[in-house]
DNA sequence: TCAGTTGCGCAACCATACGTTGCATTGTCA
DNA sequence: TGACAATGCAACGTATGGTTGCGCAACTGA
């Protein structure tokens, strides 16, 4: 069910500031290491490693433009995450309500019985 | 959009052996730290700590048993979790595709215009 | 009953990840 | 060209996920 290859892409969205980067990117359209951490609670350095995060597990991709590098999201690969992220919620969510209804049968059969 | 509150929750979920740990007390009912430890490439140690993780975030209980402590899934818990997945899941997606229509708009009035 | 197993918990330790600060490097522009 | 602004690199601190080793409590059975 689950995979070693998707572990890459759980951890890079699990740190909640590559969340809020993304969230960032995807609002604005792009953005630059600078650019961002002004958005954010932590310095340009630890920004500029998430980014090498994403950049890696190909969430994000970047472009030099002058002295600049110019972030933007990668909309296939998002688009990939996100349908992880909710396949893996439906998925729990299935299995729950097995149980539930498994109990409720049980419970049916109890009273039924006495 | 993002509460610091549910950061915990990604975190508890955000680490591959946290899930598969929810996945097998899912599949199984129940289980003890030795137990899981033994469908797991971890030591009892790292699971316990795994289980704790869990416990605090809620998504886990535990009763204690004699001399071992079984842990089961926290139904609710896990429900809450899971609609969250698929709610992220679900907003990336709805993004990407007005962004995707967006462009399609652009590149329309482009060609028109021409 | 008591000796041996079995399940837990605690502590020390190692590697990696996230964050910081400080400094060097490079591209822009007046 | 000189000054500024953005990036890159390195060292460091702390947290976390993992290990091993040990001690203790609780079952088990001869």
């Amino acid at each position: 069910m689950s995979t070693a290859v998707d572990d890459d892409l759980w951890s890079a969205i699990g740190d909640p500031t590559r969340r809020r980067l993304l969230d960032l990117l995807l609002a604005e359209g792009q953005g630059t290491a600078t650019t961002l951490s002004g958005r954010l609670p932590v310095t340009r350095q630890a920004v500029t490693k998430h980014l090498v995060v994403l950049d890696r597990v190909g969430l994000v991709q970047s472009a030099a433009a002058g002295r600049e590098k110019r972030y933007h999201v990668d909309e296939t690969q998002l688009a990939r995450a996100a349908a992880q992220l909710s396949s893996v919620g439906a998925t729990w969510d299935s299995r729950l309500r097995r149980i539930k209804s498994l109990a409720e049968a049980i419970q049916q059969a109890k009273s039924t019985k006495k």
